[in-house]
DNA sequence: GCTATACTTCGTTACGTGACGAATTAAGGA
DNA sequence: TCCTTAATTCGTCACGTAACGAAGTATAGC
């Protein structure tokens, strides 16, 4: 019950769940979700930690770079059954159209030129 | 996007994730899932009009009663793979083997029976 | 070693939410 | 009509949580 719970928390909340569906395009490291969503890096890291600690994604560290991803074949079923539900609801919402869109922009940036935000 | 997360938060709370649980062997009356509970009717109340809203639940009014159930076939196909995930995620857990023990008990009560609370 | 930088953790603030009892509404029955 | 009662609505309180900036941690490059 409680993990249920857990990972129903980690979904409804709407900036996880707009997470949870660019993050099927592919892995992406914390500064450029930062950059899709427009929130404070400190936020973004909370919220991935939340979904790292449920079992919805995964990540692997690259250096200085965090690359999360959604959670493999090999999650439990009722986490795959989740993230097809999340998946079902919200593919075609405007909102997560949006975020596409910004997702291709920021891929389209050198890495490093996004941490630029930290030089403020 | 908006429905999703209404949905997802009205599914993450656990007293009405254990009321989806336990509806789904038929409908009850509000004061029947008082008993099951253990709570505050207008708790219970509060907690029946966020699951009718969404959609998860409907009723029907008989008298001074309201009988609840879960949504039927006609809902919309997001909030029966909600039904669904919840169904698969929880049956065989502890709290709601529990419930489903205290709701025979309580369907063995006759109705009139139970509303002795309310003359305390 | 030192600096820069990608990310996390911590502390604070504002807002959302679940619990309850009291008051209100609605529907039977005397 | 008045009373009882099933259920809801309202007001309050305590707690949880998302946002931020500041401070801390860890890793790469000089």
């Amino acid at each position: 019950m409680k993990d249920f719970i857990t990972i129903a928390k980690a979904v409804s909340d709407e900036t996880r769940a707009r997470i949870l569906m660019f993050l099927g395009k592919g892995e992406l490291c914390v500064c450029q979700i930062v950059d899709v969503l427009g929130l404070a890096p400190s936020t973004v890291s909370k919220h991935m930690s939340i979904l790292a600690q449920t079992g919805l994604v995964e990540f692997r560290k690259d250096g200085r770079w965090r690359y999360y991803r959604l959670a493999g074949p090999e999650a439990s079923p009722f986490i795959r059954q989740a993230l097809e539900w999340v998946n079902t609801a919200l593919e075609g919402s405007p909102v997560v159209q949006e975020d596409t869109r910004q997702l291709k922009k920021v891929l389209k940036k050198d890495v490093k030129a996004l941490c630029e935000r930290y030089k403020c």
